[in-house]
DNA sequence: GGCGCTATGTGCGGCAGCGTACAGACCGTG
DNA sequence: CACGGTCTGTACGCTGCCGCACATAGCGCC
């Protein structure tokens, strides 16, 4: 697989224009993200930007007793390190690699020189911050009025959108901490699930059998942050490079 | 009082250097925020964006079945309506007077000329859109972990925040709607704070008498929530213009 | 001063999720 | 193949919050 076809799999870059992604084209560097690697911690430097391509991200909050939720997911539809255009300095919550692969990553200093050309990367990179907003948002919404079960649902969902098979890793132990319920919460969740026959699990390997069933248990959050996605950024056909 | 008093109430104005805020500033409409307007509903169109002087806005999200849940609140330290130069066009939630007062009305196209002109504007608004995120990931967690004593603590404490005096004009029942809580758990968390001599509570009228009590009572996240907001905006001498 | 409205207080059954404890099940390794 | 570690399933009492139903209390208004 080459470069160039790596990059075509994160869709911000994708969506760049040819002179833009030229320019970033050299700096940008494939490196694997492994399963649990911390990307930032609270408070930390940004030394890098990461365009994910098959790997999945997810920003934590931690707190001081040491439970934690999940505030947003971000797969190859997104970037990690927004704080650092936005102007922060420094990342307020922990990223941590939810799912292993590949990313490109960016010099801190790359990304923002391009920026500040004011030209279409900054649009973009507004544009996509802004549905991180919204899965935040419903995130916070999710949390305080859906069962554990519907959470699943979305959880399950928004992953998958972001992997290219219908098969994630990851323990039940892993899903609590970014749910922020008990281990024994998601058990029993899951259990439902595969009841129903929608999921397959074992031991750390989840195999979505049914995908629509899903849907149709699965709160509204994930459609709207869904749809606010797809209304920021038009979903492309299948391969739209040649 | 006058308009250029008021202005300078606004902190995301205030520190706009001289030459943009000359710009802005014959654009900037002072008017009336009741009670209860509603500014912005979801998927509306953004005509206007508003810099409160003395009212605060609630974001909040409202689900199908007609509950809510309060995404984040602003006031005289920010700006409502972010999304527009975000990028995306429309407002994802709705926008509510939370408390009465007087705030900036200013068109969308005035905005973003100031906006385009790739200066201060910009990086004020990214940098404060950062601290608005970080309220939204902490009301996230706050959602998932913490119980309604506390998280009434936070809100009041993020209300008080926003406000000349020490008292707030807001039935349990509107908090209940900010919470995403029932009207009851709010009268018996605020009956609790009563009782320990923190508040008064009669009809719709809150006193504060201990606020350091409340704050001693109060989740972490009002903490995290203050704290990265007076990192990205130092908080000023307390009256900066002459 | 009585009426009606709104705001607040209270009580009760029910349930979802928590903390804890422990039992099986699976897997790699020696 | 036995062992130890990890992952998953199950059970039980507890608590916080919900939904509901009502009882009081302040406040404006005729």
């Amino acid at each position: 697989m080459t470069d160039l076809d790596n990059s075509a799999l994160n869709q911000l870059l994708n969506t760049l224009p040819g002179e833009e992604y030229q320019r970033l084209r050299p700096h940008l560097e494939p490196i694997e993200m492994p399963l649990g690697e911390v990307i930032y911690e609270p408070g930390g430097e940004l030394r890098y930007v990461y365009f994910p391509i098959t790997c999945i991200v997810s920003l934590l909050y931690v707190m001081e007793n040491g439970s934690s939720a999940e505030i947003a997911v971000i797969g190859n539809d997104g970037m990690v390190g927004v704080a650092l255009f936005m102007g922060g300095g420094s990342m307020p919550n922990r990223a941590v690699v939810q799912s292993s692969g590949r990313a490109y990553r960016l010099r801190a200093h790359q990304l923002m020189r391009e920026f500040n050309q004011f030209g279409a990367m900054l649009h973009l990179l507004l544009r996509y911050t802004q549905s991180l907003i919204t899965q935040m948002a419903q995130t916070a919404v999710c949390n305080r009025h859906h069962t554990v079960d519907q959470q699943l649902c979305r959880w399950l969902l928004l992953s998958l959108d972001r992997l290219p098979s219908n098969e994630l890793n990851m323990t039940q132990e892993l899903i609590a901490n970014m749910l922020g319920v008990r281990r024994e919460g998601v058990t029993e969740a899951a259990g439902k699930l595969q009841q129903a026959g929608l999921i397959q699990y074992s031991r750390g390997h989840i195999t979505v059998l049914d995908r629509p069933g899903l849907e149709t248990r699965v709160c509204e959050c994930y459609h709207v942050v869904k749809a606010e996605s797809d209304r920021l950024f038009p979903p492309p056909p299948p391969m739209p490079l040649g």
